[in-house]
RNA sequence: GCCGAAGUAGCUCAGUGGUAGAGCAAUUCUCUCGUAAAGAAUAGGUCGUCGGUUCAAAUCCGAUCUUCGGCUCCA
């Protein structure tokens, strides 16, 4: 066996020769000395493991360094680790839950005993972390019984750790132990303590063992560790920046919406300029939908609680939805969503194949019970408006409809310079998770994954993410600053076909089953307003600003020539305003930038005897004196292309 | 819903048991001004709410509501 060779593939495909029970550092070392010394941890056959470990046997390997996925993974495994053994020097009868590596950084879970620890006390772990990191440990993995790891948390009474043992098979128990500090762990780890070299021990939150609120609560710390001390800059500063974005700061700073106590936590009101960007967003989408054969409908707030009972919602979400209310005897509720009402429409008339697709859109506001500490701002609300829309087609219509949607909603995003990752949402073992017989499920999967093939998408596959009458097409999208959210999604169904008895009459004169295509490209009106705030930082392009145009005379013997502008941009539904106020121009061009207006018009003396203005963008600065008729006619092209503010920075 | 933190003027915040403060915003007046803040004056608060301790509470205690950070959830 000690002769053997392996082959093992590299990521780029390349094949290279070892001997068995070669080591991922040495695989590294044979490639390039600065690979090895970034390495932190190996893929095998989609398996990461220690870099010290021999491989025996032919595969696909790849070396993970701190730009990979797998790579910080492991660092921030081996962080949470390091967190472990800082806090057991401080707090010795401290007992640790888990502590994984999360998107970004790693947290523990730990049972402090009757310790109090507060956010105070997380610079003095932090210090004693990097304390750690420098005494450079290796981490040493050990296979121990389930007998012996057991016992070793029984003597330390960590019943946790016991808990976790229990659930694990004899046989693959491992121990790491860096240091002084030794933890049940299935690794990997990286070589050495030593390459973590900034930490930041971010907050400090409650959270229960095994995520069971009945069970006890441990304290979560949550911390994120870099390879150098620039990159924890710079991740502090990206933090900044999403501050700065928060759509709850800057909703309020530009009048967007606002949240009152007395009209109810969950329940945004919509202010004047907020209102006028909705509406713009909903006309864009109201224009393109009627482009593409949509009928636009309206249906009521509330409904006779049977047609959720015939639609399945019901039981499925009965915790998500507020209360009954009795009217007339007669159970009423709050629409949690809009597709049974639309399903009725559709049975409202007999329905031939010459009829369809029929695409009915509603900008229909739904109800649901978010929990209390879930709300948040704009993107997470009792009362909101879907963009929403259900097409009824045959199922030979079905391939076009869905790459019409798809195509549809790439246009949307693009529109607002929107990067778009797809991801199809399937259902996983979980059957009672979902209605609907087996074979649709296939069905609409397999339909789904075709037309992402014919239409050469990019996507990636997520089982157990489907809604429950359907799988789903979720669309990402990645923010100005790399932020990830689900929005809009495609889901085909063929359950409420089923349990509507939907049906249309076809060529031969018999009746049959349409399916249904679900979509919504924003998801939510006030969920992407959020997103949409945040992703321009409240630097709208021209066509959503609320206020389009402010022109700022220099002093009152301008103001009639200023309402003569006015009155122009006024006559192709233009939003402007005049500044009037007796203010110094210095402070006037002051107030229009920090309220974000993306054009401002100077105009003085010179101004009026040319009948130019002179142009000021936000955040650009003084951009120079046009002719007024030829500057208007720009301003109305780049509103009507709906352009995206330039060099975004 | 659970754990933790916070709630003082429209906004951002100071005020640790002894007469409620600042900056910005607002209002009025003066200034009529050339590319990110003119000057002056005025007004504005049951210190989230309710209760308790005290001669005395923004301040200490209890309850409650809301917001924030997490947990759980997310059609």
């Amino acid at each position: 066996m000690a002769d053997q060779q392996i082959t093992l593939t590299l990521p780029d495909g390349s094949e290279r020769e070892y001997s068995s029970g070669v080591t991922g550092l040495e695989v590294a070392q044979s490639i390039a000395a600065g690979l090895a010394r970034a390495a932190l941890s190996i893929t095998v056959n989609g398996d990461i493991r220690d870099l010290d470990r021999p491989i025996t046997e032919d595969a696909e390997i790849a070396i993970n360094t701190w730009d990979s996925e797998e790579g910080k993974y492991t660092f921030w495994h081996s962080s949470a680790h390091l967190l472990a053994e800082a806090i057991q020097e401080l707090y010795p009868e401290a007992k640790f839950g888990i502590g994984p590596p999360i998107e970004n950084g790693f947290y523990y879970d730990i049972d402090f005993g009757d310790e109090q620890v507060t956010q105070e006390d997380l610079p003095k772990i932090e210090k004693k972390f990097i304390e750690k990191a420098r005494q450079k440990s290796e981490f040493e993995r050990r296979n121990v019984s389930k007998e012996e790891a057991l016992s070793h948390y029984e003597d330390k009474g960590n019943e946790y750790k016991v808990d976790l043992i229990k659930d694990l098979e004899d046989g693959n128990i491992t121990f790491y132990t860096q240091g002084d500090f030794t933890d049940l762990c299935r690794g990997p780890h990286i070589p050495n303590t030593g390459d973590v070299k900034a930490v930041k021990l971010t907050s400090l939150a409650g959270a229960y063992w095994r995520g069971d609120s009945e069970g006890k609560q441990l304290t979560r710390i949550y911390g994120i560790s870099f390879p150098k001390q620039k990159m924890l800059n710079e991740h502090l500063e990206r933090i900044e920046e999403a501050k700065k974005r928060d759509h709850r700061k800057l909703g309020k700073e530009l009048g967007i919406y606002m949240i009152d106590k007395m009209v109810g936590s969950g329940l945004p009101l919509w202010l004047p300029n907020g209102t006028l960007m909705r509406r713009t967003l909903e006309a864009f989408l109201r224009d393109e939908q009627k482009n593409r054969g949509y009928q636009e409908v309206i249906t009521p707030h509330i409904a006779n609680i049977e047609l959720y009972k015939t639609s399945g919602h019901y039981p499925y979400y009965k915790d998500s939805q507020f209360n009954p209310m009795e009217v007339d005897e007669e159970e009423y509720m709050l629409k949690p969503m809009n597709c049974p009402h639309h399903h009725r429409i559709y049975s409202n008339d007999l329905r031939s194949y010459r009829d369809l697709p029929l695409r009915l859109a509603e900008f229909g506001t739904v109800y649901r019970y978010e929990q209390s500490g879930e709300l948040s701002g704009l993107s997470r609300v009792r009362g909101f408006t879907q963009d929403d829309a259900h097409i009824y087609c045959t199922h030979d219509q079905l391939k076009q409809e869905i790459k019409n949607v798809i195509e549809l909603t790439q246009l949307v995003f693009n529109t607002f310079g929107m990067p778009v990752d797809i991801r199809l949402s399937y259902r996983d073992e979980n059957e009672k998770k979902y209605g609907g017989n087996t074979e649709y499920w296939d069905r609409a999967q397999q339909e789904i994954r075709e037309v992402a093939d014919e239409m050469e998408l990019d996507y990636t596959v997520a089982p157990g993410e489907a809604s429950f009458y359907g799988p789903k097409i979720d669309f990402i999208i990645r923010d100005a600053i790399g932020r990830k959210w689900q929005l809009g999604t495609v889901q085909v169904d063929y359950v409420m076909p089923e349990r509507f008895d939907l049906t249309y009459v076809g060529s031969d004169n018999e009746k049959h089953r349409p399916v249904i295509i679900h979509r919504a490209p924003f998801g939510s009106m006030e969920r992407f307003m959020s997103i949409l705030i945040e992703h321009f930082a409240g630097d709208f392009p021209l066509w959503l600003a609320p206020e389009q145009v402010r022109i700022l005379p220099i002093s009152d013997d301008q103001i009639p020539y200023a309402n003569e502008l006015k009155e122009s941009f006024e006559n192709i539904d233009v939003r402007v305003s005049v500044d009037g106020r007796s203010e110094q121009i210095g402070g006037k061009i002051r107030d229009a930038e920090t309220s974000k207006i993306p054009i401002m018009l100077i105009v003085g003396s010179n101004e009026v005897e040319d009948g130019t203005v002179s142009v000021r963008r936000h955040k650009h600065g003084d951009i120079g004196t046009f002719k007024f008729s030829e500057f208007i006619s720009d301003v109305h092209e780049e509103i009507k292309t709906k352009a995206l503010p330039k060099n975004q920075d």
